[in-house]
DNA sequence: GTGGGCTACCAAAGCGCTTTGGGGTGAAGG
DNA sequence: CCTTCACCCCAAAGCGCTTTGGTAGCCCAC
């Protein structure tokens, strides 16, 4: 069913079929009924290539992965996943690029003169994002997921507090009396990465305590990762009394290494952790396994999608910056520092 | 730029640029290669939206997904990198409708109808899957990633064999000397997680036990899923000496359960895992944390596109079933039963 | 030297929708 | 009574590409 064969059906032009669909106010209100009866009756829905090359609008927004960021994976999903949910109530659709790590900027360009997408979000920026450069110049409207080094309104983000969360993290765990603290982070060069040292050593320095690098740590934020550098630092020479680490998935690992070497967590060696929430690693129990600074990543997925979409229909007037708090949550995990 | 500028600047009709850049025959060896150039030159891409509404296919592949296979994300998500590689190398897109669990019949109605698709990958099939039915009357073409109890020809799909895992992974923990062996599997209803239970149940009974209703679970596959129902079973009377569990992450939250009454994995209490190869739950170290039956999520994935675009290109000579047999992996959380 | 068969190109007709620029009708207003 | 103005509706022109159905020119064969 095609809209000349409706509007025959209907004794109508083409025109006012259209515009009865889409809501336009020259339509007499009894035709729009007859119109959308008829749509309904016949299954009719306009055929979407069409509508938008007469539209000049892709109504698509896209999300391009690199393989490199195997790990973001997970992380990346819940993001998407809220994201997801907003698209659908909207009207757009998700595209999802996935392409080989050298391939990126080709990705981007391919997006923009192809016409596919009306706007991306980015994912995982670096601590200078060069894809930014990249799409302002290719004229493609974005929102970073996060955000890098360049001045607060260089162009539109939606970002966690990451500096000022490990500050809490690491203050509560100063408080309670340790003064070896590992931090376990997450891939080096990321910004949010970077953000979270900052934070950890401010926080260090304002009681007067300097961090060991010994005891400082980049790795793709897996469970493995997180039991080898727990493990290799308990077996060492001055082992951390405390672990603050960048996600759920390294804390499990932490507290498998704790646990294999008869150490209890929450008493001998204490763990803070940052939470996305991912629904499948849920931080259960009452009160929960992990003291944590949380914040919903799919939350932050969906507020993402807004804010793009609206960027996209109001260049002008749209809000273009966000920077979240993140809560905490006291668990079991934390303890105060023994001896 | 869009196709008629660049037909005049080279002095020639949109027709010859047309084919010679989308490789026709019939186009001057000596034109093509001046019509390339000039492309690249000038920064050429034709307009996706009118290239498909002139062909008629959309290019596009979906992946539909509910929000209610909250925990399928994980394993979801490595698939869809899996898929997306391909798509990626076959100039496919990929849409990712993510959709309220009670809307998921309008989602595919709506892809056919607004013709956004070629075809769809069909994920977490049911026992007796309704989406194969609503497909087939659409006439939307698929592929389902896993089967249900229909006939093994009607409809295409790719599979590992659930069955034969988990009879070999029962079989390996007999042959230990376990008897009470207990399941802790994945969602009720989901197909595949039938046939782990079959197998199962089959290989326990090839030796004439009987399961225990008791140590056997399902739910949802998460870490605190594993560690409650571990933890529960191993402080019940007349606990079982293994698990055989359907994930990583149920398995870590069971060997944690372990580690926390002070049992000794591979010694006190063994376990067994499939493991779908997530990255960023690699099962590390030499040898491995878990002995398990593996199966690259992601390399299903890869071949899932691949053999959904045959099926698009030629509907009927392409491959139609394949059935992937697993491996197994003998890791340190495995031992001969105490006592 | 005429017909047939290639090669290399082109004009124009779609693909299925939206949007522009009217145009006819009847009621309100002068 | 004639104009004005909403109100509804329509024909036709795009949107930017692909594809159909040619044609012009050339070579070869009979």
């Amino acid at each position: 069913m095609k809209l000349k064969e409706l509007s025959r059906l209907l004794d109508l032009s083409a025109t006012t079929v259209s515009r009865a669909l889409n809501g336009y106010p020259e339509v007499n209100a009894e035709t729009r009924a007859r119109v959308l009866a008829a749509a309904r009756r016949h299954g009719y829905a306009p055929n979407q290539m069409a509508r938008r090359l007469a539209t000049g609008k892709a109504m698509t927004i896209g999300h391009v992965v690199s393989i490199s960021q195997e790990v973001i994976n997970p992380i990346f999903a819940e993001f998407i996943h809220g994201a997801g949910e907003t698209y659908s109530a909207l009207g757009y659709d998700m595209l999802v690029p996935i392409v080989p790590v050298d391939g990126e900027a080709a990705a981007y360009e391919a997006l923009a003169r192809h016409r596919k997408v009306d706007g991306v979000i980015v994912h995982g920026p670096l601590q200078h994002e060069p894809r930014v450069d990249l799409l302002q110049r290719l004229g493609l409207p974005f929102l970073m997921h996060g955000r890098d080094d360049r001045p607060e309104d260089a162009y539109p983000w939606l970002d966690i507090n990451n500096r000022r969360a490990f500050v809490q993290a690491t203050e509560l765990l100063l408080d309670l009396g340790h003064q070896r603290i590992a931090l376990l982070n997450g891939p080096p060069g990321q910004s949010f990465v970077l953000r979270r040292r900052s934070g950890f050593e401010e926080a260090l320095a304002a009681r007067g305590l300097a961090p060991d690098p010994r005891l400082m740590r980049n790795g793709e934020m897996t469970e493995p990762y997180g039991h080898a550098a727990a493990r290799e630092m308990l077996l060492g020479p001055e082992p951390p009394t405390a672990f603050l680490v960048s996600a759920t998935t390294i804390a499990l690992g932490v507290l498998r290494a704790v646990r294999e070497l008869d150490l209890e967590p929450g008493r001998d060696v204490s763990i803070v952790t940052h939470d996305d929430q991912l629904a499948y690693l849920a931080n259960d129990g009452e009160p929960p396994l992990f003291t944590a600074t949380t914040s919903s990543i799919r939350a932050a997925g969906r507020r993402a999608a807004e804010m793009l979409v609206a960027l996209i229909d109001d260049p002008a007037g749209a809000p273009r910056q966000e920077l979240w708090e993140v809560g905490i949550t006291l668990g079991r995990s934390t303890g105060p520092a023994p001896g």
